[in-house]
DNA sequence: GCGACTTTGACAACCGTTTTCATTTTGTCG
DNA sequence: CGACAAAATGAAAACGGTTGTCAAAGTCGC
């Protein structure tokens, strides 16, 4: 049985940004879902597994989950003030990764990478305002 | 009075890598060291604050607090297994970073970067074991 | 010593997340 | 179409790291 899963995957493709558990749930709520926070949790969780969507935790360690276009490995520019989010390459920064590692004999070398800062129409805005 | 936040960051400087907060305190108790863990707490975001200790989050969500040699700016090569850490220079990352964050139009851009693996005595370890 | 201010720490509250478990739904075999 | 086993659901309780509360203890200037 998928279709709450899907439910919740489609909620998240709706947005533009990262979004936490309790986020998608209210907002499915606001549209008139019946459904309970223990199942988006799960949903979630069972996305972040499958590789459908991409996780990562916020400063005050909230996870958020966002619905990315490619399956394959990129990494985030995130804009801090409306979350609006871009998927970007960094082959550079694989290779850096693996050097590193191989340097001091560490094996199994993963990474995370996020970069963050304020996109342009929010620093218009900002100038504007 | 700073004795409390002093022995807090002893007892993390005598730390290889990273460790929780209750990890901390669970050591200066042992240590025979008379010190709440409210006053760790707060001892450790104070130090945060004040740039004298790095932080990040583990996957669990749980803050993770380390003593670095150096005041500059630098990422971590972490062991997932010993949580031995290397700290690391990436002027090419930073670069990386800016260049990624410019051609979308975003300014004040950081970027948080850690790479995680098996460093080499517990790789052979396991090799071992 | 005395009052004003700061620091401390036991404990309770918080909050996101996970677990529990009874109920509902789904899939499947007759 | 039943009927039953397995999976999914969700309300409520438990959990765990962290933060807030507040009274007691410590520190400083006098």
């Amino acid at each position: 049985m998928t279709t709450r899963r899907d439910a919740v995957h489609d909620t998240l493709r709706r947005s533009e940004g990262f979004r936490s558990a309790q986020d998608v749930y209210a907002e499915m709520r606001q549209d008139g879902a019946k459904i309970g926070l223990t199942t988006v949790y799960r949903a979630l969780q069972a996305l972040a597994d499958g590789g459908q969507v991409d996780v990562l935790r916020t400063d005050e360690g909230e996870s958020v989950y966002r619905a990315c276009a490619t399956d394959a490995h990129h990494h985030h520019l995130v804009c801090r003030r409306c979350g609006h989010t871009v998927e970007v390459a960094g082959p550079a920064v694989e290779r850096w990764a693996e050097a590193v590692g191989g340097e001091h004999g560490f094996t199994e070398v993963t990474h995370t990478v996020e970069v963050f800062g304020t996109c342009a129409s929010c620093s218009s805005a900002v100038r504007a305002g």
